[in-house]
DNA sequence: CCCTGTGAAGAAATTCACAGCT
DNA sequence: AGCTGTGAATTTCTTCACAGGG
Protein backbone atom coordinates (compact mmCIF):
# COMPACT_ATOMS: atom_id res chain seq x y z
CA UNK A 1 0.00 0.00 0.00
CA UNK A 2 1.74 3.47 -0.71
CA UNK A 3 0.39 6.37 -0.83
CA UNK A 4 1.20 9.41 -2.87
CA UNK A 5 2.92 12.49 -0.40
CA UNK A 6 0.44 14.78 -0.03
CA UNK A 7 0.62 18.62 1.26
CA UNK A 8 -0.86 18.97 4.84
CA UNK A 9 -4.24 20.24 3.61
CA UNK A 10 -4.95 20.16 -0.37
CA UNK A 11 -6.55 23.79 -0.22
CA UNK A 12 -5.89 23.82 -3.73
CA UNK A 13 -7.20 20.50 -5.12
CA UNK A 14 -10.47 19.66 -6.38
CA UNK A 15 -12.77 21.19 -3.17
CA UNK A 16 -14.89 17.65 -1.49
CA UNK A 17 -18.91 18.57 -2.00
CA UNK A 18 -20.02 20.10 0.88
CA UNK A 19 -22.37 16.79 1.22
CA UNK A 20 -19.83 14.50 1.78
CA UNK A 21 -17.45 16.80 3.93
CA UNK A 22 -21.42 16.40 6.42
CA UNK A 23 -20.53 12.47 5.93
CA UNK A 24 -17.20 12.49 6.77
CA UNK A 25 -17.89 12.96 10.55
CA UNK A 26 -21.03 9.95 10.43
CA UNK A 27 -17.88 7.56 9.37
CA UNK A 28 -15.19 8.92 11.53
CA UNK A 29 -17.75 7.76 14.68
CA UNK A 30 -18.44 4.28 12.51
CA UNK A 31 -14.54 3.53 12.35
CA UNK A 32 -13.84 4.34 15.93
CA UNK A 33 -16.46 2.03 16.90
CA UNK A 34 -15.38 -0.74 14.64
CA UNK A 35 -11.98 0.36 15.90
CA UNK A 36 -12.65 -0.71 19.97
CA UNK A 37 -14.52 -3.58 18.74
CA UNK A 38 -11.03 -5.16 17.40
CA UNK A 39 -11.88 -4.38 13.13
CA UNK A 40 -8.78 -3.58 11.49
CA UNK A 41 -10.44 -3.78 7.82
CA UNK A 42 -13.28 -2.37 6.89
CA UNK A 43 -15.79 -2.65 3.24
CA UNK A 44 -17.57 0.43 2.12
CA UNK A 45 -20.60 -2.26 2.35
CA UNK A 46 -20.29 -2.64 5.74
CA UNK A 47 -19.65 1.24 6.40
CA UNK A 48 -22.04 2.19 4.70
CA UNK A 49 -24.25 0.31 7.08
CA UNK A 50 -23.03 1.53 9.90
CA UNK A 51 -23.28 4.85 8.63
CA UNK A 52 -26.79 4.40 7.22
CA UNK A 53 -25.70 5.37 3.37
CA UNK A 54 -25.18 3.56 0.57
CA UNK A 55 -22.01 1.71 -0.90
CA UNK A 56 -21.07 3.91 -4.16
CA UNK A 57 -21.54 7.09 -1.70
CA UNK A 58 -19.30 5.72 0.72
CA UNK A 59 -17.02 5.44 -1.72
CA UNK A 60 -17.49 8.44 -3.75
CA UNK A 61 -16.77 10.22 -0.54
CA UNK A 62 -13.68 8.61 0.84
CA UNK A 63 -12.16 9.06 -2.81
CA UNK A 64 -11.97 12.76 -2.49
CA UNK A 65 -9.86 12.50 0.27
CA UNK A 66 -7.24 9.96 -1.66
CA UNK A 67 -7.02 6.55 -2.94
CA UNK A 68 -7.13 5.05 0.81
CA UNK A 69 -8.56 1.71 -0.15
CA UNK A 70 -6.89 -1.60 -1.13
CA UNK A 71 -8.71 -2.92 -4.27
CA UNK A 72 -10.35 -6.19 -3.56
CA UNK A 73 -9.62 -5.72 0.09
CA UNK A 74 -11.19 -2.56 1.99
CA UNK A 75 -9.75 -0.02 3.69
CA UNK A 76 -7.94 0.19 6.67
CA UNK A 77 -9.26 0.94 9.34
CA UNK A 78 -6.99 2.85 11.49
CA UNK A 79 -5.34 4.68 8.45
CA UNK A 80 -8.74 5.79 7.57
CA UNK A 81 -9.68 7.48 11.29
CA UNK A 82 -6.16 9.13 10.79
CA UNK A 83 -7.05 10.24 7.35
CA UNK A 84 -10.69 11.73 7.80
CA UNK A 85 -9.55 13.05 10.74
CA UNK A 86 -6.86 15.08 9.52
CA UNK A 87 -8.74 16.07 6.64
CA UNK A 88 -11.49 16.94 9.07
CA UNK A 89 -8.57 19.29 10.83
CA UNK A 90 -9.48 16.71 14.40
CA UNK A 91 -5.37 16.08 15.03
CA UNK A 92 -5.70 19.57 16.02
CA UNK A 93 -7.94 21.06 18.93
CA UNK A 94 -9.95 24.39 18.92
CA UNK A 95 -10.59 26.02 21.04
CA UNK A 96 -14.55 27.24 21.59
CA UNK A 97 -16.75 29.10 24.19
CA UNK A 98 -20.13 28.58 24.68
CA UNK A 99 -22.61 32.01 24.84
CA UNK A 100 -25.70 32.54 26.88
CA UNK A 101 -25.21 29.98 29.76
CA UNK A 102 -29.13 29.60 30.19
CA UNK A 103 -30.47 25.97 30.29
CA UNK A 104 -29.33 24.90 27.00
CA UNK A 105 -26.15 26.61 27.39
CA UNK A 106 -25.25 24.82 30.72
CA UNK A 107 -26.62 21.01 28.84
CA UNK A 108 -24.12 21.87 26.29
CA UNK A 109 -21.41 22.55 28.62
CA UNK A 110 -22.00 19.55 30.65
CA UNK A 111 -22.55 17.66 27.91
CA UNK A 112 -19.41 15.42 26.48
CA UNK A 113 -19.86 15.42 23.54
CA UNK A 114 -17.33 18.40 23.25
CA UNK A 115 -13.84 16.96 24.66
CA UNK A 116 -15.04 14.23 22.30
CA UNK A 117 -12.99 15.29 19.73
CA UNK A 118 -10.35 18.14 20.35
CA UNK A 119 -13.17 20.71 20.99
CA UNK A 120 -11.97 22.58 24.34
CA UNK A 121 -14.48 24.84 25.76
CA UNK A 122 -12.33 27.61 26.82
CA UNK A 123 -14.42 30.05 28.00
CA UNK A 124 -18.63 30.18 29.20
CA UNK A 125 -19.73 34.04 28.51
CA UNK A 126 -22.80 35.48 29.72
CA UNK A 127 -24.62 39.09 29.99
CA UNK A 128 -26.23 38.33 33.03
CA UNK A 129 -23.86 39.51 35.81
CA UNK A 130 -25.94 37.67 38.07
CA UNK A 131 -24.40 34.16 36.28
CA UNK A 132 -21.00 35.67 35.76
CA UNK A 133 -18.39 34.14 38.31
CA UNK A 134 -20.79 30.88 38.83
CA UNK A 135 -19.06 27.78 37.67
CA UNK A 136 -20.57 25.23 35.35
CA UNK A 137 -18.67 21.70 34.42
CA UNK A 138 -15.32 22.94 36.18
CA UNK A 139 -15.00 26.13 33.94
CA UNK A 140 -16.12 30.11 35.90
CA UNK A 141 -18.63 32.23 33.67
CA UNK A 142 -17.18 35.14 32.29
CA UNK A 143 -18.90 38.58 31.10
CA UNK A 144 -19.47 38.68 27.81
CA UNK A 145 -18.45 42.45 27.41
CA UNK A 146 -15.04 40.74 27.79
CA UNK A 147 -15.17 38.62 24.52
CA UNK A 148 -13.02 40.19 22.69
CA UNK A 149 -10.14 40.14 25.46
CA UNK A 150 -10.92 36.58 26.22
CA UNK A 151 -11.16 35.53 22.24
CA UNK A 152 -7.89 36.96 21.91
CA UNK A 153 -6.68 35.60 24.71
CA UNK A 154 -7.51 32.02 24.31
CA UNK A 155 -7.24 31.82 20.43
CA UNK A 156 -10.94 31.05 20.34
CA UNK A 157 -12.09 30.33 16.86
CA UNK A 158 -15.50 28.55 17.25
CA UNK A 159 -18.46 29.98 19.06
CA UNK A 160 -21.85 28.14 20.29
CA UNK A 161 -24.25 30.30 20.50
CA UNK A 162 -27.02 29.73 22.77
CA UNK A 163 -28.87 32.69 23.48
CA UNK A 164 -32.09 34.46 22.77
CA UNK A 165 -33.09 34.54 19.00
CA UNK A 166 -33.60 38.41 20.06
CA UNK A 167 -30.43 39.53 20.66
CA UNK A 168 -28.65 36.59 18.11
CA UNK A 169 -27.34 38.75 15.47
CA UNK A 170 -26.22 41.44 18.18
CA UNK A 171 -24.46 38.36 19.87
CA UNK A 172 -23.09 37.34 16.57
CA UNK A 173 -21.92 40.68 15.24
CA UNK A 174 -19.46 41.38 18.36
CA UNK A 175 -18.11 37.47 18.38
CA UNK A 176 -17.03 37.93 14.42
CA UNK A 177 -15.74 41.56 15.57
CA UNK A 178 -13.86 39.90 18.31
CA UNK A 179 -12.21 37.22 15.69
CA UNK A 180 -14.63 34.35 15.62
CA UNK A 181 -14.44 32.58 12.45
CA UNK A 182 -17.27 29.64 12.97
CA UNK A 183 -20.19 30.11 14.29
CA UNK A 184 -22.38 27.41 15.60
CA UNK A 185 -26.21 28.69 16.49
CA UNK A 186 -28.44 26.91 18.25
CA UNK A 187 -31.16 30.30 18.75
CA UNK A 188 -34.13 30.13 16.80
CA UNK A 189 -33.20 33.24 13.93
CA UNK A 190 -31.81 33.56 10.93
CA UNK A 191 -27.80 34.92 11.38
CA UNK A 192 -26.11 36.52 8.67
CA UNK A 193 -21.84 36.78 8.76
CA UNK A 194 -19.42 37.93 6.94
CA UNK A 195 -17.78 36.18 4.06
CA UNK A 196 -15.30 34.20 5.45
CA UNK A 197 -17.21 33.20 8.87
CA UNK A 198 -18.67 29.77 8.74
CA UNK A 199 -22.46 29.40 10.29
CA UNK A 200 -24.16 26.16 11.11
CA UNK A 201 -27.42 25.94 12.63
CA UNK A 202 -29.38 23.57 15.39
CA UNK A 203 -32.86 23.85 15.10
CA UNK A 204 -34.96 22.25 17.29
CA UNK A 205 -38.57 23.98 16.55
CA UNK A 206 -37.51 23.71 12.90
CA UNK A 207 -36.40 19.65 13.12
CA UNK A 208 -40.17 19.08 14.70
CA UNK A 209 -42.07 20.99 12.44
CA UNK A 210 -40.41 19.27 9.01
CA UNK A 211 -41.61 16.21 11.35
CA UNK A 212 -44.92 17.33 11.59
CA UNK A 213 -44.94 17.53 7.70
CA UNK A 214 -44.31 13.96 7.08
CA UNK A 215 -46.64 12.88 10.20
CA UNK A 216 -49.33 14.53 8.64
CA UNK A 217 -48.78 13.06 5.72
CA UNK A 218 -48.64 9.80 6.69
CA UNK A 219 -52.43 10.79 8.33
CA UNK A 220 -53.63 11.61 5.13
CA UNK A 221 -52.23 8.50 3.48
CA UNK A 222 -54.11 6.30 6.40
CA UNK A 223 -57.41 7.89 5.58
CA UNK A 224 -56.67 7.70 1.73
CA UNK A 225 -56.16 4.09 2.05
CA UNK A 226 -59.18 4.05 4.43
CA UNK A 227 -61.46 4.34 1.62
CA UNK A 228 -61.15 7.91 0.09
CA UNK A 229 -59.69 7.02 -2.75
CA UNK A 230 -58.91 3.92 -5.23
CA UNK A 231 -56.43 1.51 -4.24
CA UNK A 232 -53.20 1.68 -4.69
CA UNK A 233 -51.23 -1.06 -5.35
CA UNK A 234 -48.07 -1.63 -2.79
CA UNK A 235 -46.03 -3.70 -4.05
CA UNK A 236 -44.39 -5.95 -1.74
CA UNK A 237 -40.80 -5.39 -0.44
CA UNK A 238 -39.43 -8.71 0.45
CA UNK A 239 -36.26 -7.60 2.65
CA UNK A 240 -38.68 -6.26 5.34
CA UNK B 1 -58.09 37.87 -3.86
CA UNK B 2 -59.31 34.04 -4.79
CA UNK B 3 -58.17 30.94 -3.91
CA UNK B 4 -58.93 27.58 -5.42
CA UNK B 5 -60.75 25.40 -3.34
CA UNK B 6 -58.22 22.48 -2.23
CA UNK B 7 -58.24 19.46 -0.22
CA UNK B 8 -57.18 19.08 3.15
CA UNK B 9 -53.70 17.92 2.56
CA UNK B 10 -53.00 16.82 -1.22
CA UNK B 11 -51.47 14.07 -1.09
CA UNK B 12 -52.24 12.92 -4.29
CA UNK B 13 -50.16 15.86 -5.50
CA UNK B 14 -47.08 16.29 -6.91
CA UNK B 15 -45.00 16.19 -4.11
CA UNK B 16 -43.20 19.04 -2.42
CA UNK B 17 -39.58 18.64 -2.65
CA UNK B 18 -37.59 17.74 0.50
CA UNK B 19 -35.33 20.89 0.18
CA UNK B 20 -38.18 22.90 0.62
CA UNK B 21 -40.08 21.43 2.97
CA UNK B 22 -37.11 22.49 5.41
CA UNK B 23 -37.44 25.61 4.36
CA UNK B 24 -41.35 26.38 4.77
CA UNK B 25 -40.68 26.44 8.84
CA UNK B 26 -37.76 29.22 8.34
CA UNK B 27 -40.56 31.06 6.39
CA UNK B 28 -43.26 30.46 8.71
CA UNK B 29 -41.12 32.28 11.42
CA UNK B 30 -39.99 35.00 9.36
CA UNK B 31 -43.23 35.57 8.54
CA UNK B 32 -44.53 35.22 11.84
CA UNK B 33 -42.27 37.78 13.13
CA UNK B 34 -43.64 40.33 10.10
CA UNK B 35 -46.67 40.03 11.22
CA UNK B 36 -45.96 40.93 14.98
CA UNK B 37 -44.08 44.18 13.52
CA UNK B 38 -47.65 44.62 11.47
CA UNK B 39 -46.71 43.94 7.71
CA UNK B 40 -49.64 42.76 6.28
CA UNK B 41 -48.18 41.90 2.55
CA UNK B 42 -44.80 40.79 1.61
CA UNK B 43 -42.72 40.39 -1.23
CA UNK B 44 -40.17 37.39 -1.90
CA UNK B 45 -37.74 39.83 -1.71
CA UNK B 46 -37.98 40.98 1.57
CA UNK B 47 -39.45 37.25 2.86
CA UNK B 48 -35.81 35.86 1.08
CA UNK B 49 -34.00 38.36 3.00
CA UNK B 50 -35.36 37.55 6.56
CA UNK B 51 -35.24 33.82 5.62
CA UNK B 52 -31.33 34.05 4.50
CA UNK B 53 -32.37 32.70 0.97
CA UNK B 54 -32.37 34.15 -2.10
CA UNK B 55 -35.90 35.67 -3.75
CA UNK B 56 -36.10 32.88 -6.79
CA UNK B 57 -36.13 29.59 -4.07
CA UNK B 58 -38.66 31.76 -2.02
CA UNK B 59 -41.23 31.77 -4.79
CA UNK B 60 -40.06 28.06 -6.14
CA UNK B 61 -40.51 26.73 -2.84
CA UNK B 62 -44.04 28.99 -2.12
CA UNK B 63 -45.09 28.16 -5.77
CA UNK B 64 -45.50 24.02 -4.31
CA UNK B 65 -47.67 24.95 -1.86
CA UNK B 66 -50.24 26.84 -4.36
CA UNK B 67 -50.73 30.03 -6.06
CA UNK B 68 -50.62 31.73 -2.83
CA UNK B 69 -49.45 35.30 -4.32
CA UNK B 70 -50.78 38.00 -5.72
CA UNK B 71 -48.50 39.46 -9.06
CA UNK B 72 -47.27 42.99 -8.90
CA UNK B 73 -47.63 42.88 -4.72
CA UNK B 74 -46.89 40.14 -3.02
CA UNK B 75 -47.84 38.14 -0.43
CA UNK B 76 -50.34 38.02 2.23
CA UNK B 77 -48.78 37.66 5.44
CA UNK B 78 -51.42 36.56 7.37
CA UNK B 79 -52.89 33.81 4.45
CA UNK B 80 -49.50 33.06 3.95
CA UNK B 81 -48.60 31.67 7.92
CA UNK B 82 -51.97 30.27 7.51
CA UNK B 83 -51.24 28.25 4.67
CA UNK B 84 -47.87 27.54 5.55
CA UNK B 85 -48.99 25.89 9.15
CA UNK B 86 -51.54 23.74 7.40
CA UNK B 87 -49.24 21.90 4.82
CA UNK B 88 -46.54 21.72 7.76
CA UNK B 89 -49.76 20.12 9.98
CA UNK B 90 -49.54 22.67 12.59
CA UNK B 91 -52.87 23.58 13.01
CA UNK B 92 -53.60 20.31 14.58
CA UNK B 93 -51.33 19.46 17.97
CA UNK B 94 -49.22 16.92 18.10
CA UNK B 95 -48.12 14.89 21.36
CA UNK B 96 -44.73 14.65 22.16
CA UNK B 97 -42.47 12.90 24.70
CA UNK B 98 -38.74 13.09 25.46
CA UNK B 99 -36.66 10.20 26.38
CA UNK B 100 -34.21 10.81 28.77
CA UNK B 101 -34.44 13.10 31.20
CA UNK B 102 -30.56 13.61 31.34
CA UNK B 103 -28.63 17.09 31.64
CA UNK B 104 -29.92 17.71 27.64
CA UNK B 105 -33.54 16.13 28.04
CA UNK B 106 -33.84 18.75 30.83
CA UNK B 107 -32.69 21.67 28.80
CA UNK B 108 -34.85 20.32 26.00
CA UNK B 109 -38.08 19.86 28.47
CA UNK B 110 -37.91 23.36 29.81
CA UNK B 111 -36.89 25.35 25.95
CA UNK B 112 -39.65 26.90 25.27
CA UNK B 113 -39.48 25.74 21.66
CA UNK B 114 -42.14 23.32 21.94
CA UNK B 115 -45.03 25.24 22.87
CA UNK B 116 -43.92 27.63 20.42
CA UNK B 117 -45.66 25.93 17.70
CA UNK B 118 -48.49 22.88 18.72
CA UNK B 119 -45.90 20.53 20.20
CA UNK B 120 -47.08 19.35 23.28
CA UNK B 121 -44.79 17.56 25.79
CA UNK B 122 -47.28 14.86 27.09
CA UNK B 123 -44.52 12.77 28.88
CA UNK B 124 -41.04 12.41 30.01
CA UNK B 125 -39.55 9.14 30.24
CA UNK B 126 -36.49 7.90 31.68
CA UNK B 127 -35.35 3.93 32.66
CA UNK B 128 -33.61 5.36 35.75
CA UNK B 129 -35.97 4.76 39.17
CA UNK B 130 -33.82 7.58 41.13
CA UNK B 131 -35.67 10.12 38.19
CA UNK B 132 -39.12 8.41 37.84
CA UNK B 133 -41.52 10.66 39.83
CA UNK B 134 -39.48 13.75 39.85
CA UNK B 135 -41.15 16.91 37.95
CA UNK B 136 -39.54 19.02 35.81
CA UNK B 137 -41.67 21.99 33.53
CA UNK B 138 -44.28 21.13 35.61
CA UNK B 139 -44.19 16.81 34.27
CA UNK B 140 -43.42 14.53 35.70
CA UNK B 141 -40.78 11.83 34.76
CA UNK B 142 -42.94 8.40 33.87
CA UNK B 143 -40.90 4.85 33.94
CA UNK B 144 -39.54 4.00 30.42
CA UNK B 145 -40.96 0.23 30.79
CA UNK B 146 -44.71 2.04 30.48
CA UNK B 147 -44.01 3.93 27.38
CA UNK B 148 -46.46 1.44 25.85
CA UNK B 149 -49.39 2.48 27.54
CA UNK B 150 -47.87 6.06 27.74
CA UNK B 151 -47.72 5.83 24.25
CA UNK B 152 -51.17 4.84 23.47
CA UNK B 153 -53.01 7.03 26.50
CA UNK B 154 -51.44 9.90 25.38
CA UNK B 155 -51.88 9.44 21.03
CA UNK B 156 -47.95 10.53 21.42
CA UNK B 157 -46.83 10.12 17.76
CA UNK B 158 -43.07 11.98 18.17
CA UNK B 159 -40.45 11.38 20.28
CA UNK B 160 -37.78 12.89 21.29
CA UNK B 161 -34.47 10.85 22.04
CA UNK B 162 -31.89 12.56 24.37
CA UNK B 163 -30.55 9.32 25.81
CA UNK B 164 -26.75 7.77 25.34
CA UNK B 165 -25.75 6.64 22.05
CA UNK B 166 -25.37 3.07 23.47
CA UNK B 167 -29.01 2.09 24.00
CA UNK B 168 -30.46 4.77 21.40
CA UNK B 169 -31.21 2.12 18.74
CA UNK B 170 -33.28 -0.09 21.80
CA UNK B 171 -35.36 2.78 22.89
CA UNK B 172 -35.94 3.63 19.82
CA UNK B 173 -37.02 -0.08 18.63
CA UNK B 174 -39.38 0.01 21.17
CA UNK B 175 -40.51 3.18 20.58
CA UNK B 176 -41.46 2.35 17.36
CA UNK B 177 -43.22 -1.03 18.57
CA UNK B 178 -45.07 0.92 20.81
CA UNK B 179 -46.27 3.32 17.94
CA UNK B 180 -44.00 5.83 17.63
CA UNK B 181 -43.91 7.22 13.79
CA UNK B 182 -41.67 10.16 14.16
CA UNK B 183 -38.49 10.23 15.87
CA UNK B 184 -35.89 13.74 16.64
CA UNK B 185 -32.46 11.63 17.57
CA UNK B 186 -30.00 14.11 19.83
CA UNK B 187 -28.17 10.84 20.66
CA UNK B 188 -25.02 10.40 18.38
CA UNK B 189 -25.59 7.21 16.85
CA UNK B 190 -27.32 6.20 13.41
CA UNK B 191 -30.14 4.65 14.15
CA UNK B 192 -32.33 2.46 11.67
CA UNK B 193 -36.34 3.06 11.66
CA UNK B 194 -38.99 0.75 9.57
CA UNK B 195 -40.07 2.07 6.70
CA UNK B 196 -43.12 4.74 7.19
CA UNK B 197 -41.28 6.19 10.36
CA UNK B 198 -39.43 9.40 10.03
CA UNK B 199 -36.21 9.92 11.58
CA UNK B 200 -34.10 14.02 11.85
CA UNK B 201 -30.99 13.64 13.78
CA UNK B 202 -29.19 17.15 15.30
CA UNK B 203 -25.89 16.55 16.45
CA UNK B 204 -23.70 18.87 18.33
CA UNK B 205 -20.53 16.88 17.52
CA UNK B 206 -20.56 16.30 13.96
CA UNK B 207 -21.33 20.20 13.19
CA UNK B 208 -18.58 21.10 15.28
CA UNK B 209 -16.54 18.57 12.60
CA UNK B 210 -17.98 20.29 10.40
CA UNK B 211 -16.89 23.51 11.24
CA UNK B 212 -13.91 22.48 12.08
CA UNK B 213 -13.45 21.38 8.40
CA UNK B 214 -14.29 24.66 6.77
CA UNK B 215 -12.00 26.31 9.64
CA UNK B 216 -8.75 24.64 9.17
CA UNK B 217 -9.63 25.21 5.62
CA UNK B 218 -9.34 28.94 6.34
CA UNK B 219 -6.17 28.63 8.07
CA UNK B 220 -4.56 26.60 5.26
CA UNK B 221 -5.51 29.44 2.69
CA UNK B 222 -4.33 32.22 4.75
CA UNK B 223 -0.69 30.01 5.00
CA UNK B 224 -0.80 29.69 1.11
CA UNK B 225 -1.21 33.60 1.08
CA UNK B 226 1.34 34.27 2.94
CA UNK B 227 3.21 31.65 1.27
CA UNK B 228 4.04 29.81 4.25
CA UNK B 229 2.50 26.55 2.67
CA UNK B 230 4.00 23.65 0.29
CA UNK B 231 6.03 22.55 2.87
CA UNK B 232 6.18 19.31 4.82
CA UNK B 233 5.38 16.31 2.69
CA UNK B 234 3.72 13.95 5.25
CA UNK B 235 5.46 10.64 4.94
CA UNK B 236 2.51 8.71 5.63
CA UNK B 237 2.14 6.11 8.64
CA UNK B 238 -0.95 3.75 8.68
CA UNK B 239 -1.03 2.73 11.86
CA UNK B 240 -0.58 6.39 12.89
C1' DC C 1 -12.77 -13.40 -7.86
C1' DC C 2 -13.25 -9.40 -4.71
C1' DC C 3 -13.79 -4.73 -3.60
C1' DT C 4 -12.14 -0.10 -4.66
C1' DG C 5 -12.11 4.03 -7.62
C1' DT C 6 -14.33 6.73 -10.94
C1' DG C 7 -16.20 8.38 -15.40
C1' DA C 8 -20.92 8.59 -17.00
C1' DA C 9 -25.76 8.64 -16.35
C1' DG C 10 -29.49 10.07 -13.66
C1' DA C 11 -31.96 12.67 -10.12
C1' DA C 12 -32.57 16.55 -7.25
C1' DA C 13 -32.04 21.17 -6.19
C1' DT C 14 -31.04 25.75 -7.51
C1' DT C 15 -31.00 29.60 -10.39
C1' DC C 16 -32.33 32.05 -14.47
C1' DA C 17 -35.24 34.72 -17.24
C1' DC C 18 -39.34 36.02 -18.74
C1' DA C 19 -44.34 35.40 -19.53
C1' DG C 20 -48.52 36.62 -17.19
C1' DC C 21 -51.51 38.90 -14.16
C1' DT C 22 -52.77 42.98 -11.23
C1' DA D 1 -44.84 49.21 -13.89
C1' DG D 2 -44.16 45.63 -10.44
C1' DC D 3 -43.91 41.12 -8.54
C1' DT D 4 -45.38 36.42 -8.93
C1' DG D 5 -45.22 31.78 -11.06
C1' DT D 6 -42.79 28.57 -13.70
C1' DG D 7 -40.62 26.18 -17.67
C1' DA D 8 -35.77 25.82 -19.02
C1' DA D 9 -30.91 25.93 -18.02
C1' DT D 10 -27.52 25.03 -14.73
C1' DT D 11 -25.34 23.18 -10.90
C1' DT D 12 -24.95 19.88 -7.34
C1' DC D 13 -25.58 15.41 -5.57
C1' DT D 14 -26.39 10.57 -6.07
C1' DT D 15 -26.29 6.25 -8.22
C1' DC D 16 -24.77 3.14 -11.69
C1' DA D 17 -21.75 0.06 -13.81
C1' DC D 18 -17.58 -1.41 -14.85
C1' DA D 19 -12.52 -0.91 -15.37
C1' DG D 20 -8.48 -1.76 -12.57
C1' DG D 21 -5.48 -3.63 -9.29
C1' DG D 22 -4.78 -6.91 -5.42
Amino acid sequence: MHHPARTLVNVTARPIPEASVARLPVYLRALVDMAERGSEMVSSEALATAAGVNPPKVRKDLSYLGSYGVRGVGYDVQYLIHQISRELGLTQDWATCIVGIGNLGQALANYGGFAERGFRIAALLDSDDAKVGQVIAGIEIAAFDDVERIVKEHEISIAVLAVPAAVAQDVTDRLVAAGITSVLNFAPAVLSVPDGVSLRKVDLSIELQILSFYEQRKVAEESVRRGTARRRLESVDPTR
